[in-house]
Parts: C-alpha cells; sequence; structure tokens
DNA sequence: CTCGGAATGTAGCCTTGGCTACATCTTCCG
DNA sequence: CGGAAGATGTAGCCAAGGCTACATTCCGAG
C-alpha cells in the first residue's frame, strides 16, 4: 500500500521534536517516584500524629495488601528515606522528612487551587491525589502567585 | 497527599477512612490508562495529520524504544482500541477514535486551565501530559466552567 | 509463664512497561 | 533484478508494584 515508505524527511505538522518525548519521559518518571512521595508522607503524618508509622496502618491507609507496604518500605529504605529495625515501626530520615514536607505543601496547593478554580470539594481532593506528582517548581510557583493574588 | 493536611488534623489517632484508600486506589489505576491514552491520542494524530501511523515513528514520539511501542500496541489491539496488520501500519478502531477524541478535549482544556491560571506555555504543555490522565469529569467540568466564565 | 491471635516479614507469582539483541520483511536504488 | 538499509517484529531480560500463602515474632490474656 505504499503507506509504509522508507522515512520522507519531513512530516509536514507533527515533526518528531524531541521535546514531545521529553515530555513523555518526565511524566513517566514522575509517576515512578509518586509512590515514594505518597508513602514518605502518610508516614510522616503517621508519625506525626500517633507517634508510629506501622506497616499495616500504612497498608490500610493506602489500600494494599501489607505485603506491598513492606516491600516499598524496603524500597524507601534502599533510596535513603526510612529507616525501620524489624517489628519496630518504620521511621523517616532527615530526606524523608524533607521530602514529606515538600509533597505535603505541594499537596495543599494543588488542592486549593483546585478549590480556587471552582472544583467540588470531593473531586479536588481525590483528583489533586494524582496530580500533584505531576506538578513542576515552575506550575507549583505559578499556583501559589495566583492563590495569593485572587484566590 | 495523605488528605488530611488542610484541615486540623483529629487529634489523636488518625482514622482509618477507607476513603483515603480508595483516592489512592484511583490514582493508581488512572496512571495504568494513562499509557493507552497517550498512545490512542497520537495516534490519532499522526493518521490525521500524515495518514498513517507507524511502531517507529509512534516510539520515537513517545520516547521509547521501538520494541517497547511494539508490545503496547498489541495491548491497544487486545483492547479492541487499534487494528494492525504485520508491516502495514496501525489504525483505530471506533473505540479508539472516541477515547482520542476524549482524549484530546480533556488536554485542551488542561493546557488551557494552566495558562489561565498563570503557568507558562511550555510548563503548561509539559505538565499537562502527566495531569491529564488524573483530571476526573467532575473537575474536567469545572475546568470548562472556569475558562467560560473568563477565567 | 505460656499460648494464641495479630502484626510483621518472606517467598513466589503475575502484569506492565522499559530495554537490548537478533530475526525478518519491504522498499528503493543502482 | 538484486541487495542493502531501514522498518518491523520476536525473544528474553529487568525492576516496580500488585497479590496470596506461608513463616515468624510480639504481646496481652489468662
Amino acid at each position: 500500500m505504499a503507506s509504509i515508505p522508507s522515512r520522507p524527511a519531513v512530516h509536514g505538522a507533527l515533526p518528531a521534536e524531541p521535546t514531545q518525548a521529553s515530555r513523555f519521559g518526565k511524566a513517566r518518571s514522575a509517576q515512578s517516584s509518586a509512590l515514594l512521595e505518597d508513602y514518605v508522607e502518610l508516614i510522616s503524618d503517621l508519625l506525626n500524629d500517633g507517634g508510629e508509622a506501622r506497616p499495616t496502618d500504612i497498608a490500610r491507609r493506602l489500600g494494599v495488601a501489607h505485603a506491598t507496604a513492606i516491600k516499598t518500605i524496603g524500597r524507601l529504605k534502599r533510596e535513603g528515606l526510612a529507616v525501620a529495625k524489624p517489628y519496630r515501626g518504620v521511621f523517616l530520615t532527615e530526606a524523608g522528612e524533607t521530602l514529606a514536607a515538600r509533597v505535603r505543601a505541594r499537596h495543599r496547593v494543588v488542592v486549593d487551587l483546585l478549590l480556587a478554580v471552582g472544583v467540588p470539594l470531593e473531586a479536588a481532593e481525590a483528583d489533586a491525589e494524582g496530580i500533584e506528582h505531576h506538578v513542576s517548581d515552575v506550575t507549583l510557583a505559578a499556583f501559589a502567585t495566583f492563590l495569593k493574588r485572587g484566590g
């Protein structure tokens, strides 16, 4: 069908810009850190609030099996974000706390922005959970400015 | 992203609300359809623009190896979103076209909203790529309303 | 002090989405 | 017409993030 000719040099309005590829790549890698961010923030919440973060609690809050939570906690440890001795609960390292604070702040801004543009509370909370991991610093700053100015 | 941050936290044990778990679960499953959505939209773009969608182009645009693209195209076929005969390019089914249209519309609204709240173009385009997959219908509607209102 | 239930941890399996390496097909050009 | 080059497809590997099933540890009753 001549539909697969060797690649002609130019392709009209859709050049194969590396820009686009890099955007997708960024979105992919963001997704990979998302889980760690969720864990770290949740652990921080649990520690601040109840004094301890136990795998079972974490698992229940995240809606996964406890084995899954434990496995991910292992990854947290490997990445230097958390410490945990067997049967002794999970704690955050300096790096973990820092990350948690950043993530929590970002989450708040995202939710507030969604509310400011008229998203209902329930949807705002729910969608923010997924959205926040893809909000870059630049975008976050813009959100903050928008909120300060008008919201 | 533990969702209790913006409000005064309950002092005492955090309740193990199923709400939170379901939010995380939703974010997780959204992430799973995200890839398919990206592929479908890109294929639609390529078809509309150049008349054909070839695995190599798709791979380059997404920034992945061609083998990866081919594997995912296989998944698209399994899910009834695309058709492809070996060495003959990829085409969308009715369902695929429908999905593509929906995804494209959503993408536009998300970018427009980001721009409307002051996010620079580059960041808006880049972040939208990740954000759009987590924007629920309710939130999308709110975005549209905000934009129409002259946001 | 012992025992049983709950919490914790381990092992092994699955799918997704990447990759590289290699095999095969098409097309185009000499 | 016959290759060679490039596109396409296949195979096999890896890590992440789920799960279930089973093993171990802890702790509070009794």
